[in-house]
DNA sequence: GCGGTAGTGAGATCGATTCTCAAATAATGG
DNA sequence: CCATTATTTGAGAATCGATCTCACTACCGC
């Protein structure tokens, strides 16, 4: 499973790790799932990726640092990766600023999509 | 409903709401209490605040567009709101590259509070 | 093998959200 | 006013993701 999620470049919830197990054969109750994910959690290994549509998802955090950030299609519901420098040049500064230490941070955006757009 | 949520300068959950109204007299079930917020966020009046703890949070849309994000405490809980103009600056930048629409925009950080920060 | 320990997962449980439907309320038209 | 029809309401049921429980398995050292 922890290969499974390290393969993933973006976000996947518990309930699609469970059947991308399954259907590789190896089936993963659940339960087991979630305690793993938050071992993981635990050691900051994954990110825990809170879209808002009432599913929580999880993405492996890259050694690097370098992260992405999600824009979600209202419309459709797709989910699109993008980065963007002078975002996290602006939440690095922010973090000399805040009273509040910054262990992760995440920046959703909503709106349509290109394929909505088109024919909005 | 709408007066409490308007003079609300923060997020609340749907009960928290539910509960401030009924201990205000007027009392409002539940089921209510979802469908004025699912109404106000499709009028675009009030957006939806997810940050992470499983509750949907709901907070009024300042008509000015100024609006703020917040700082989540992972050990304690609390919630505290910050506003920061670079941030908002470089996601207004962002959405001229972004092959997505742009309708509401949330970031949240997570780390330890002040507080939490101090007796680390 | 045997006792002990840690890991597993099916199913129970929990809690937030959504749905349902009958009752309450408001609007309409005599 | 009263009857009739639409609309709104909210208690409780249903849903669904996440968590918890616990009997069961796997593994380890002796």
């Amino acid at each position: 499973m922890i290969d499974l999620l390290a393969r993933q470049s973006c976000c996947l919830s518990a309930q699609e790790i469970s059947e991308r197990l399954g259907e590789s054969g190896r089936s993963v109750g659940l339960a087991s799932v979630y305690r793993a994910l938050e071992l993981l959690h635990e050691l900051a290994l994954v990110q825990r990726v809170d879209l808002g549509d009432g599913n929580t998802r999880y993405e492996p955090i890259q050694p690097g640092g370098e992260h992405h950030h999600h824009a979600v299609c209202d419309r459709c519901g797709r989910v699109t990766a993008f980065e963007d420098r002078s975002l996290e040049t602006a939440l690095e500064r922010l973090a000399g600023r805040l009273h509040h230490s910054i262990s992760a941070h995440e920046v959703v955006i909503h709106g349509n999509c290109e394929r909505c757009s088109e024919r909005a």
